[in-house]
DNA sequence: CCGTATCCGTTTGGATACTG
DNA sequence: CAGTATCCAAACGGATACGG
């Protein structure tokens, strides 16, 4: 949990879990995040081994993110947690 | 993850789900958390419908909560997270 | 026993401007 | 493009005192 903390983290994970994203598309895909707060973010993530960073020297340069396998792994218990939250969420609005 | 969010709510998940814990056995359980944080934590995870509350009138007065059975799906899949997590440290732990 | 009320410090995240 | 720096507001969490 310590390593999911944060508003945004879960958002990062998830939208890696397609495959690789640069830094802008990451901040399009949450939308409404500032730089800081998902630098921050990528940061944390980076140093916790579950995303990899690379930078491509092009002109202008890009980073891309990635998850590691030890995030493929975080992610796969994410997506099935989002699963069951989701299910539950439907079920709720049946309910009401 | 918003359900989740807040630094104890994942220890109240998880401490009940063993079964029924009254409100004092739940704060030693977690050890050092304020009755105030612990009494958030609760009340919010009642609205969202994972615990329910039962006043038992003896005296002094007890308070149970359980995980509801919607609760208990999401504990499922957080005793999942949590799987992975230990996992993924320990292997950390192995290449450092 | 099970909270609620109040105060207060820390942390978090957003807005904005700026750099290589 | 990919950040970094600064300032600021809101949320979070701890301590303590008190109430039903």
């Amino acid at each position: 949990m310590r390593v999911l903390a944060g508003a945004w983290t879960a958002h990062v994970i998830w939208y890696l879990r397609g495959g690789e994203r640069c830094f802008t598309e990451l901040q399009l895909d949450i939308g409404r995040v500032s730089a800081k707060i998902l630098t921050n973010c990528l940061r944390k993530l980076e140093r916790e081994g579950i995303i990899a960073r690379s930078r491509k020297s092009t002109s202008p340069p890009t980073v891309w993110y990635c998850l590691t396998p030890a995030g493929q792994e975080l992610c796969g218990a994410l997506v099935n947690l989002v699963d069951v939250a989701q299910r539950l969420k439907r079920s709720q609005i049946e309910i009401s």
